[in-house]
DNA sequence: ACGCGAAGTGGACACTGACAACATTCAGGG
DNA sequence: CCCTGAATGTTGTCAGTGTCCACTTCGCGT
């Protein structure tokens, strides 16, 4: 056999197990059918990951960072000049490319929160900033109150509501109940949503 | 055997998927185990329940009843007199209670928002009052259009909103950023997003 | 009294995650 | 150049799960 050592099997492994994490979602990610969908014999995934939720943790991250770029991909989209007005408008961009990003990828998205041990292995109380999307909303908060948007005071505890509240509409979306929503009616509750948001934190 | 016939079996898988969902969330109910705890055969459930989905969605309902019943007790503690002033707290506290049930029983908020099937099965576009939590919360908004401390045309979409923050706030605590953080900041920030809220609907 | 249909049982199958023992390949020092 | 040890994959196996099937047992109406 020419192959009998695959090479790189590791990120072969992360790469279809995010295929699968895609198009089914954390129980799709089946070890079993990755091995097979790599082109390698069950088990193989051992040598690399102690468990599955090991591999799951690695897809998570994957779709952490696929949620972060589809966000700065919708922020590089604001034109707007008016620095209070632009900021303002990339938050509110923020929050729709989050919920849009968990709509067109309910999988990964699912995957992505769904890991057990997360990143609280570091024992951060709060967390900080740490890049992922929570980073880059981090960062937009802040140039909105450089642009004078938000009064200092006010930013505290602002990244977690902001976050919450397009992570909730997300979840209530994919598995609550605005499940049956046609996505038209969905955008403008959500405008709605974002509306309150915006008022609340001015 | 004197008890061949259990006689109320569905009843009672019910009860022990719920104590299994309590205490180890939607994985945790085994169709198996179930079976076993409630000292009947493996299978027995398949005369009551066509798949394991059904008796999951069975204990989401309970799930649901208890949340909105736990929101019902809190609500109930408020003893506001001035009515605007009222209707408002009563407000932050089905959040509060909202949120407070997700962190003491995951396991049942989990599987409470579980249900594949879910609720969407009637084909409701707008989800309407239906009596559960969101029900609920439709009643307090009312009041606080009522006492005049919403204005109708804000009205709409504050349920939405609302859930949404409260909902995510609850889930990046669950399986989120915020796991690793301490209950008491965790209180402090979630009074820091219903004060946005509050002030996002007035 | 009896038999018929509902309720529960036992056995099977395909599937999964995990472990252990084995086979193969690669790297590097004699 | 070969030989050995450590990586890397493989086969075999086990316990556990959801679901289907045929079978048994029981309660109830005629």
């Amino acid at each position: 056999m020419s192959t009998y050592h695959h090479g790189n099997l590791r990120p072969a492994l992360v790469e279809t197990a995010a295929g699968l994490a895609r198009t089914a979602g954390p129980d799709g990610v089946v070890l079993r059918e990755v091995a097979r969908q790599t082109g390698v014999s069950h088990n193989a995934a051992y040598r690399h990951f102690a468990d599955r939720d090991e591999l799951l943790a690695e897809v998570a991250a994957i779709g952490m960072a696929q949620l972060e770029q589809a966000m700065r991909d919708r922020l590089a989209t604001v034109r707007t000049r008016d620095p209070e007005r632009r900021a303002r408008r990339r938050l509110r961009e923020t929050g729709r490319a989050y919920v849009q990003f968990a709509l067109a990828e309910p999988g990964m998205f699912e995957v992505a929160f769904s890991a057990k041990g997360d990143a609280a292995a570091a024992g951060q109380h709060v967390p900080e900033v740490d890049g992922g999307p929570y980073g880059l909303l981090h960062e937009v908060l802040d140039e909105l109150v450089a642009a004078g948007g938000l009064s200092p005071e006010r930013r505290v505890g602002a990244d977690v509501a902001c976050w919450a509240a397009v992570h909730g509409f997300a979840l209530l979306c994919l598995r609550g109940p605005l499940q049956a929503l046609p996505p038209a009616d969905r955008d403008a509750v959500l405008d709605v949503a974002l509306d309150v948001l915006d008022r609340g934190l001015s």
